[in-house]
DNA sequence: GTTTTTGCAAAGCTTTTGCAATCCG
DNA sequence: CGGATTGCAAAAGCTTTGCAAAAAC
């Protein structure tokens, strides 16, 4: 996993030539392997010594948004979280409210049960989106005495901008 | 059906004692029926002729939805739009994207699965959110010739401002 | 030399908050 | 009168956009 993820995720878009930036944005995106703001992401980079614009940062989301390679989920506070979408095109994941860190579900269940609800009331085009927060069971312990401190307070590592610094 | 849903609905909190403006907040939620954003249930109010300021229906849509009698979902730009929880508790709509109605659909099947996930992930206190959209039968005509149109152009019944004029 | 990309600053939006005026009992 | 409610205006966030400078080819 220390190994960079090579392969198609060189570049933003099939056919660009000449992106300097938006290419650091998607690298720092993949290799962070889980959910995280705009702006946080703009942070990670400039530590790391890559530093980018917000605004390129945003565009470069966006594109990829639209090329269908991220999938997005919204915080309570309604910011954004990025991350890359896995090859095999699972989409829904389970979020601990305390560390922030994602993992993929099996929705084999749902997407089966979301495709037949077309048929029963008429609609068509059906499109679903599905999030699912919880406690993990390493932040389970610290969130014992209740969970509100770990939530509010937040343990999050300093190391792990998971979201902006607010 | 056509009679006004009267009964609980009458204050915000069940203490409450002087309320005017809150409670006009409220009862014109209940009357509407579907989801709306708390900028056009503004408009709608003073349309109506009870004139309310944006911050009393933010602070009521707030304090509702504390008491836990709002369902809430945000739409693709982030806005955030409100509706009376029905009194049985169901959760989840199927929200046409042409025209903006919704309806509740029955969510048993993905209950217990989501219910079943904390047990295989170890994660605790698992909660979730499930929107769906689509096209409903009555815009499906309109939307044929491409679903964009429909969509983006939006034939919203101008007396039915579903969110604010943006 | 032409075209794209980039970044700063400003604007746009929704939502929250401070505070004085108002209303109710 | 005393306390809660209300509304205006300002503030706070995140995200988008305009435009000039820089980079790529």
């Amino acid at each position: 996993m220390s190994g960079a993820a090579a392969g198609r995720t060189d570049t933003v878009e099939p056919g660009a030539r000449r992106t300097r930036q938006r290419t650091a944005v998607l690298q720092a995106l993949v290799g962070f392997r889980d959910f995280i703001s705009a702006q946080a992401l703009c942070a990670l980079l400039t530590e790391a010594g890559v530093s980018v614009g917000l605004s390129t940062v945003y565009r470069t989301l966006r594109d990829l948004e639209r090329a269908g390679r991220l999938d997005v989920v919204r915080d309570e506070t309604g910011e954004r979280l990025y991350r890359e979408r896995p090859e095999d095109g699972h989409r829904h994941y389970l979020i601990c409210r305390c560390c922030g860190r994602s993992r993929a579900v099996d929705t084999e269940v749902v997407e089966a049960w979301a495709d037949r609800i077309g048929e029963h009331t008429g609609f068509t085009d059906v499109e679903h989106t599905l999030e699912l927060t919880g406690v993990c069971a390493g932040c389970a312990p610290s969130a014992q005495q209740g969970e509100t401190s770990c939530r509010q307070e937040s343990p999050r590592r300093p190391s792990d901008p998971r979201r902006s610094p607010r």
